[in-house]
DNA sequence: CGTGTTTGACCCGCGC
DNA sequence: GCGCGGGTCAAACACG
């Protein structure tokens, strides 16, 4: 048998320093990612990064697996991965507002598109419609967001985050978190919710970019090569 | 006293 | 136009 399960999600990621097919370029699954020592987590810690454009093509009952198979061939490769880390488990579905996951970069597309003619809109939505959600988004920043199962909410990613929100959603009894960036002319925020079909999974949604490193108190107990990999 | 959390009020986009 | 719901604000509170 072999140890108590590891609090930690510095493991194999699904998706290191790979282009996501949208505009919020590269990212990294941060190696220091890492839940409170004294959490139970489940003993193998699966995250799951979404990027939004894939969330928001996939119908609203496509699991995330399956919508990040379907989506983009680069991803293609992965499949035996995700299949065997499931170990046979089905995902839930992410249920997702569709305009809630729209990023400003694909509205911008779609609108340039729209402007040269080139006929039908996009998803089938109107011109007024996709300038109301670009109105909307043009202070949208470029948002991720994956899923871990785990018994402890928030995972510590090396940024100090500061609560300012936290509401009940209606058809779940779990509230979800708002969370901000607690360094100064950073306006990273972070979403932390449970999935209402099945608590035990945690979905974690970060919006913007960092400006700065994570918290030097990382420093500390850290390798300082592994700090140069962060989000964005 | 500084920092972080809680929580009710408020704002605003969206669907009907 | 109206109601709903998601997201944010900010005062009160807790804690070291």
């Amino acid at each position: 048998m072999a140890a108590a399960p590891q609090a930690t999600l510095n493991q194999q990621p699904l998706f290191e320093d790979q282009e996501m097919p949208t505009q919020m370029g590269f990212f990294s699954f941060p190696p220091h990612l890492t839940y409170p020592q004294s959490a139970s987590c489940h003993q193998s810690l699966k995250g799951f990064i979404i990027p939004p454009s894939l969330a928001a093509d996939a119908p609203s009952t496509t699991n995330i697996a399956e919508t990040l198979l379907l989506s983009s061939a680069t991803h293609k490769q992965r499949e035996g991965t995700i299949a065997s880390d499931l170990g046979g488990h089905p995902l839930l579905s992410l249920q997702r507002s569709r305009a809630n996951l729209w990023a400003w970069g694909e509205v911008n597309e779609c609108l340039s598109r729209k402007r040269s003619g080139s006929g039908e809109d996009h998803l089938g939505l109107s011109s007024i419609k996709m300038k109301k959600i670009k109105a909307r988004r043009k202070v949208r920043e470029p948002r991720f967001c994956f899923k871990t199962m785990s018994d402890v909410d928030v995972l510590d990613d090396g940024y100090k985050w500061r609560k300012y929100g936290q509401k009940v959603g209606k058809n779940t009894q779990h509230p979800r978190s708002y969370y901000r960036c607690t360094q100064d002319n950073c306006r990273v925020k972070k979403r932390v919710e449970r999935l209402a079909e099945d608590p035990r999974m945690v979905i974690t949604t970060y919006e913007g970019r960092h400006a700065h490193s994570p918290s030097l108190d990382l420093e500390e107990s850290q390798a300082p090569s592994q700090l140069n990999n962060f989000f964005f």
